[in-house]
This record gives structure tokens, sequence and C-alpha cells, in this order.
DNA sequence: TATCCTCTGTAACGATTACTACAGGGAGTT
DNA sequence: AACTCCCTGTAGTAATCGTTACAGAGGATA
């Protein structure tokens, strides 16, 4: 939890979080609007209602701003993702329906949160040379493909040892594959459904596991 | 329209055609690792090796690069995606297979212009106000979706009046999604294999798609 | 009231941006 | 040899880039 302020965090004024909560807003927003280099800093000053004096003391520098937007929006996203999942602890009772309720849930939280994954799509496809940005970037690939991983296994673990690691680790990859294109799709495609697309999602995972489980043994 | 005031085919424009291709190589190349605004005319410039001035001798401006740099590509791209296609004209034995070779060979052309895809995806979501630059993005949607929706058909022609146009849209659109997830994947995570991913494709969409038909009758 | 300290406002910095003006090289034509 | 014209090289434009210096505003503390 190393902050991101260059100065060190106190309690004294909450009027100085406001203004780092505007700039973070207006970060996000023209970021994943226009890309790292498109958003300048006198933009995000102008759109934040601040000047860039302020978004240098709160953060240093430009790369300061971005790693921090991507820190907050790396926990909201994932923590509200979670928080989805957790509901899901009661037993299993079909996979299919396990999967798609997950699914749901996940095309939920990536709803709530269209900033940041545009920003994580664009920064992950131009190269980003900051080593604060691409620590969260790696986490955060870390962290999805656990969740893919666990929220698999979980829903197939009426099958035993069926769904082995090492199927749910390949299924993982093929839903992170597919779930990136849907979220992609529908922020592009304004007539895509991404809800839709989650559904059949959820139906072609659970044909294909079977269909490995079926194939390996 | 009187003989000699027509200009005749010159030895030196070839070389000019040389630089022409140089600067678009440089520019793909660029545009597509650091985006639009991170590839600056400069930049471009020495990776060509040619001064700005030829750049806007040549193309005028820096969106006329892009515009350039799109409709090379796109041409380049779906020719080799639909020459691949032709190959699959012979009769359908497997709804399956024909699937399977027809993903395959998207995936090729997909892997044989990169760069091209990568720009694609990084313009379509930053936002582009360039009028050339749009257009052509708007044509390979359609067109990429068109392929899609006819390779499709084509794979299902066997199953008679059951593949409708409509259920031909949908499948193509999740197609769509899960190919450029793949792609995507494949091109920011190293260990992903991108035949793979479009192999299970594939047996998935197939899936899907008897699903669908079996749903709907 | 005097002091402290976080945060803002103003004004600049050098570097780089996209772009232009223009002179000239050099092959092709006459 | 004179001329034409495609293309390159040099130099420079105003504007914007990220960044810094620094003087205070203004609330909290003493």
């Amino acid at each position: 939890m190393s902050g991101s302020a260059v100065r060190a965090p106190q309690v004294r004024t909450e009027l100085g979080a406001k203004s780092r909560d505007d700039i973070l807003n207006a970060a996000l927003r023209m970021m994943s609007l226009h890309g790292y280099e498109g958003a300048s800093v006198s933009k995000i000053a102008t759109e934040s209602g601040l000047p860039a004096s302020s978004i240098y003391w709160h953060f240093g520098s430009k790369a300061g701003v971005l790693a921090a937007v991507l820190e907050r929006g790396a926990t909201a996203f994932f923590r509200s993702s979670r928080e989805g999942a957790g509901a899901n602890d009661r037993e299993v009772v079909d996979p299919l329906t396990t999967l798609r309720d997950a699914f749901r849930q996940a095309q939920i939280a990536a709803d709530a949160h269209p900033e940041f994954l545009r920003l994580m799509f664009l920064l992950t496809l131009s190269g980003v040379h900051d080593e604060r940005v691409t620590t969260v970037i790696n986490e955060a690939t870390v962290e999805g493909r656990e969740q893919l991983h666990g929220l698999i296994r979980h829903a197939f673990s009426g099958e035993g040892e069926a769904m082995s690691l090492r199927i749910a680790d390949e299924l993982a990859d093929y839903a992170r594959a597919t779930f990136d294109g849907a979220f992609l799709n529908s922020q592009t495609r304004p007539n895509i459904s991404f809800a839709v697309l989650t559904d059949r999602m959820a139906e072609t995972i659970y044909a294909l596991a079977m269909a490995i489980i079926r194939r390996d043994s």
C-alpha cells in the first residue's frame, strides 16, 4: 500500500482528498478515452477544475497519476468482482447455472468500471515503460486469472477429480480471452450486448469443459 | 486526351514508391507499438530513414499517414483472409471440421498482420476524430462481420434452413468477440497460443450453434 | 494572534509537437 | 545543354508538451 501521494498522507484536511479524487476521476476519463499520451496534463487539469500544479503536488508526475489511477481502479474492480463471486459460495447445484451466475457477476463488475478496463487494454496494447504501471498490470492479470480459475474449479467441484488444475488453467485462459473480447466488442460496437455475450460464454465454456473432460478420461 | 500531355511512367517514381512504403512500414510499426499519439512524426522519420519533409510530401499530414497505413493494412489483411477462405469452397464434409479450418485460416491471416490488428484495436478504443480513419475502421468492421457470417453459413449449409440468417448473425457477433479476445491475449501474454485458442473457438462455436438450433426448433 | 502546513494559482522553463517554406539534387525529356 | 519535375535536406514556425519555482491563500494548531 505505498500511497501514491508524494507527501505523507495526513488526516489534516479532507479537502485535499477531494481534489485528489477529482484529479483521478478526470485522469481516468481522459486516459480511457484518448490513451495515456493523448491525455495531456493540461487537459486533465482543465477537466478536473484544478491547476496543473495541484496534479504535481499530489502525484509528482504524469506517470504517478496513471499509477494512482490504476491502483484505485484495480482495487475497486476486483473488490466488486470478488463480492459478486461471494454470492456463489452456496453449494453447487448445476455447473452450467453456477458458471452463468459467476460470469454474469463478472460482467456486472466490468460494466461498473468500463473506463478502468478500457484503460487496461490500451496500456497492455501500447507499451508502457513505467515500473509501477507494469506492476499494477501484472498483478491485475494474475488476480483475474486466479479469479477465473477459482470460479471454474468451484463450478465443477461436483465432478470430483475430473476438473484437474491443468484443465482449469486452460479453461481460464480461454474464458479470459472470450471475456476480454466480449467486453471490447460491447464497448466499441453499441448494438452488441455484453450480457448476451457472457451468457453465451457460460454455455460455451461449459460445453468446452465437458468435451475436454470426456476426451481426457 | 491529346497524347503528348500524359505523364510518362518514370523510373524515378518507383524510387518514390519505395520511400512511400518505407514510411508506411515505419509508421505502422511505431503506431501499433505506441499508439497514434505516441508515434510522433519525427520518430517515424527517424525509423524510416527519411526526413519529415518527405512524409509531408507523400501524405500531407500525420492523419494522412495513418489513413494510408490503415487502407494498405486492411487491403492486405482481408485479401489474405479471403484467400484462406477460398480453400474451403469444396463441399462441406463436417460443420466442425469446416469451422476449424476456417478459423485456422483467419488465425493465420491475423498472425501475418499483427501490427495492423493491434493498431485497429488501439484506434477503436481511443477515439479518433479523422473522417478517413473512421471510414476505414467502419468498412473493416463490416467486412470482418460479413466474412464471419459467410463462413458460418457455409459451414452449416448441410443443416438446411436450420441455420437462419438471424442465428448466423448472432453467432458471427459471438465469434467476432471470441476471436478478438483470443488475438489480444495471444499478443499481450506470450505463453498464450493463438492457434490453440482458435481451435477451441471452433469447438465452442459449433456447440453453441447446435444448441441454438436445437432450442429454436 | 502568531505559526504551521497543506494546497492552489501564476508564470515560466526547455523540449518536443505537427507542420511549412524553400532551395536544391538528380533522373528523364527535349 | 537546357529544362522539367519528383523527391529530399535544412531551417524554422507557433503551439503544446511535461515539469518546476515560488508566492501566497486559508484552515488548523498553539
